[in-house]
DNA sequence: ACCTGAACACCGTTCAAGT
DNA sequence: ACCTGAACACCGTTCAAGT
């Protein structure tokens, strides 16, 4: 809980978009949480786009630095890139919202922003590509096998938020149960 | 463009939510362009909520249509599946508001909506159940492996709308580029 | 430098009427 | 059965002041 202003917003805002989604962030109930007038938010964001882009720049750091831990704990390769997976899917699960914020479309690209989002595809490169030099997934372009892996592990979890994963089904496959899936079927296609 | 009101009000929607994003959807716009007053909609729907599903209603049918169409154009089961997942793709960068509606959380699930996903699901299965018993795809719960392909076509075009999947990598790997990776690699995992 | 209060233009929704 | 106009409570943003 941070004694200066802008900090005080943030938290007020996370709050927020946590409870009741990105609708229920509002200048003025945020202004209300934070001890301040309904306005004083624009003395340090220059538009409400701006507050939830510094709300996503701090969710996407903690992604950033939950990666590089992964990577320091040092297990196989292999298990690297599923903790790696399962990790941006339990991130989905715990905040969809923040989820929403932060792999949604970014209307306002502040630098803070792009440069953590570098940061992750960054570490993610280097995981894939340590699990293709142990042969647990097939060679070829790392950049393209991370977008694939990714782009699996992006579509499982926003499936699974939006409720459109069916765990009725026996198969009751949840997100991270693709992401197994994905894993067993690239390590026989590397064989 | 249909001369009863209900169908109006759903035609200007869908055209405010092409052009401007789900934010553009303002039913005072709405009934302007439908050239009836700013509350005329609530004699056709119980909310704003009501009139988005009606459009995401509308969506879905034209996606199942399609799905049947591409099963009914009979090529191989693998190429079947692939112009399923194609189709999925091109339809979220042709029109990327309706898909985020379609695909997103419904907090109104009207019966319509959700008999349009069943019979879109069912569909589904039939094509990823052809597809293994043809060899070109892992044996399995046919429901689990139409979740993973899905979910991967899903997150590809999720990030490719959000702008996440750079496309100025040198790998240049576009959201179509991913579904055909994985087909490649579940086919060589099948055998 | 940071904050307040009033104000503006908008929005979803409701309600009392109108035909 | 369908529509209108006024009204209510809310919102993001701006602006003139205040310390």
């Amino acid at each position: 809980m941070p004694t200066d202003t802008r900090g005080c917003l943030v938290d007020a805002a996370t709050g927020l978009l946590d409870s009741g989604g990105v609708a229920a962030v509002t200048l003025r109930e945020v202004g209300r949480r934070a001890g301040v007038s309904h306005n004083a938010p624009y003395k340090h964001f220059p538009s409400k786009e701006a507050l939830l882009a510094a709300i996503a720049a701090r969710e996407l750091d903690a992604r950033v630095a939950f990666l590089r831990a992964t990577v320091a704990r040092a297990g196989s390769p292999r298990d690297v890139l599923r903790a790696a997976l399962r990790g941006y899917i339990a991130a989905a699960r715990q905040h969809p919202a923040r989820f929403k914020l932060v792999y949604g479309a970014w209307t306002t690209g502040t630098p803070e922003l792009t440069e953590a989002a570098t940061a992750a595809h960054a570490t993610l490169i280097d995981i894939v590509t340590a699990a293709q030099d142990a042969g647990d997934v097939p060679a070829g372009d790392p950049e393209r096998m991370a977008a694939l892996v990714r782009a699996l592990a992006h579509g499982a979890a926003d499936l699974a938020a939006a409720g459109h994963l069916r765990p009725d089904g026996k198969g009751h496959a949840g997100p991270a149960d693709l992401v197994d899936d994905l894993l067993e079927y690239l390590g026989r296609a590397a064989r």
